[in-house]
DNA sequence: TCGATACTTAATTAATTGTTTAAATATTTA
DNA sequence: TAAATATTTAAACAATTAATTAAGTATCGA
């Protein structure tokens, strides 16, 4: 599994996020967004999908790729961390409290 | 102006940015947390001053990092907008459900 | 002024990344 | 079965990145 933040990092693939974001699309209908070539989009979505931020489902020769708004979580989490003071000791302090319970 | 997305892109920086967000600090204090050397540290603050996360301020030899929070808000516009359609997706389905019952 | 301290810049190197073209796999259709 | 379509994998290459050591700049204190 690679990282969300590295997925997201490079500008195409933000672009095929939002592109993905109104519904699922196959890999030749994504590329006419770009100048670039099928293989390069084909690792992008590669790159997308080990980070958990798309997910694909085969339909004959066709693959539908979606957006899996789960593997933003990370991102979410990080941001919330400079959001607010008070969120972020309200978080700590679940999170305190799942430990203790799963250390029962 | 460099990238924020690629800025935080690296596990080193996103950790300087938890370490700064209680308070600005000096590279060689941020440096205790690490254990590349100091001329690295010194070129990932280069990389989030580029890119508006962090500020700087100098006072005699040493030199105050802190955490520029503004310089977050295109990431935060970004997951945004996923966060808007994850709502309207709800309600579609709430909507359809709605329908649904007043079909009985 | 001299030496120590705080930090940055430069030069170098190894690793990673994004792209291309060509080949491979899988599925559909004639 | 053969040709066409959809997508991925492989090989090669250029560009970028993150690290190190060594050198440079600025400030402080004896």
């Amino acid at each position: 599994m690679g990282s969300a933040w590295k997925a997201v990092a490079d500008d195409n693939r933000r672009q095929v996020l939002l592109i993905l974001r109104d519904g699922e699309k196959t890999p030749s209908e994504i590329a006419r967004h770009f100048s670039f070539t099928l293989p390069a989009l084909s690792t992008h979505l590669r790159v997308l999908k080990d980070a958990g931020l798309v997910g694909e489902r085969k339909e004959g020769q066709r693959k539908f790729y979606s957006v899996n708004r789960e593997g933003m979580s990370d991102i979410a989490d990080f941001l919330d961390e400079f959001w607010d003071e008070n969120l972020r000791k309200l978080k700590q302090h679940a999170e305190a409290k799942e430990r203790k319970k799963n250390r029962k």
